[in-house]
DNA sequence: AACACGGTTGACCATCTAGTCAAGATTGTT
DNA sequence: AACAATCTTGACTAGATGGTCAACCGTGTT
């Protein structure tokens, strides 16, 4: 039996709480501690559930991880999707890196989710990375490079430029541990100062 | 008996061999798997030993794990230790950032063993990055600072100005499964380009 | 050749971990 | 209240995993 997976059944209230109670829970585990570091007593310990009732609502390990991540794939497109191709160049990549900005401070333990699958050589997200993801980056890098060509833009490659807006963005998140150490008390959040940062950054960058 | 870590015996030659034949596997599978994903059998499968053989040089997984990271952690610094206070603002940044994408190009697996390591919270580096590296930073953040004071360099935080040439450098290493899905046969190395592209994005901005 | 030391391993153990199951507790409905 | 469906769990199993050990093999030295 799928559980979690059949559509048809409608869920009760007990099923909606427990299954976003571990959904929860394993996301701060799985975040932290990666796929195979983490055990299912941890999960049902963070969720404050018994390891059997864990596994009454989902299908095992496997399974949980997986409804974690297509949960956040749905969004993780979101922002990329919504740079207008209509709208102002500039206004359109400076929203988009606030939007990703926003996402890794409001959302730190997703990127780290989807960070710990990356670096560990994407085994469970090909499809998705070279589907949906690869069509959506190949659709607005050439948005990107049209603007670049009317002269509105830098002229920079647009496929490297898309990735340096993650990798700038998601430091912030994934990187956390290592940004609050080496601050130390110098500094209140990791986050301190970096929407600033990057304005400033993209601002020189993308002007002509 | 702590076996790799006595200073006094001098190694014989099958140790030596042995030993950086594990170092080897046990990096290629740490950096791909993280600490707790990696097994003995893997690590001993990949160097071509028996798991006995393997715990007959290292005292354990731990052991592994640790003499690789700090192997790792004296190189580590290296790069931003070379910045020279004396030499030309720009020259030294761009040296520094070439440096830092040259390392990311030819030790993708240390990059990744560390990046595992800080996605993860840092459990086993915390004394390192707010120790030897956090005075390392303060240091040259503040020889950066007197540079943009002088007019030399774009006044930008100092801090977060390190922060971005980490995370666009070792993006193509750590995320370099991303890259190479979401680009997928149009390009031969994710690391084509990068480095026009990173002297192009820092030259803008580090001239005022 | 014989010896000592370094090197290697099959067999084994204790512990951990994903997953099962049958029995019991709770909840909603009539 | 009584019944059925949902929900919960202690006790368990099979297999994986880190680590041990006694016995055996290889190499260099005398």
């Amino acid at each position: 039996m799928s559980k979690t997976t059949s559509p048809s059944k409608p869920q009760t209230r007990i099923q909606k709480r427990n299954i976003m109670i571990i959904l929860d829970a394993a996301l701060e585990v799985f975040s932290t501690y990666g796929f195979r570091g983490t055990t299912l007593d941890q999960i049902a310990r963070q969720a404050g559930l018994s390891k059997p009732n864990v596994l009454y609502y989902f299908d095992g390990k496997e399974a949980i991880h997986l409804a974690l991540l297509s949960q956040l794939l749905e969004t993780w497109l979101d922002p990329l999707r919504a740079i207008d191709p209509q709208g102002d160049p500039k206004t359109e990549l400076m929203r988009y890196i606030r939007h990703k900005l926003q996402m890794s401070r409001d959302f730190p333990r997703e990127s780290r989710l989807f960070a710990n699958e990356i670096v560990q050589g994407a085994p469970r997200m090909q499809a998705f990375l070279q589907g949906d993801l690869r069509d959506l980056v190949d659709e607005k890098a050439a948005v990107i490079q049209a603007w670049m060509k009317n002269g509105k833009l830098t002229q920079l490659d647009p496929f490297h430029l898309i990735f340096s807006i993650w990798a700038l963005t998601q430091h912030y998140a994934d990187f956390e541990a290592q940004i609050r150490l080496v601050r130390g008390s110098n500094i209140a959040q990791p986050h301190d100062g970096s929407e600033d940062f990057l304005d400033q950054v993209f601002q020189k960058l993308l002007t002509p």
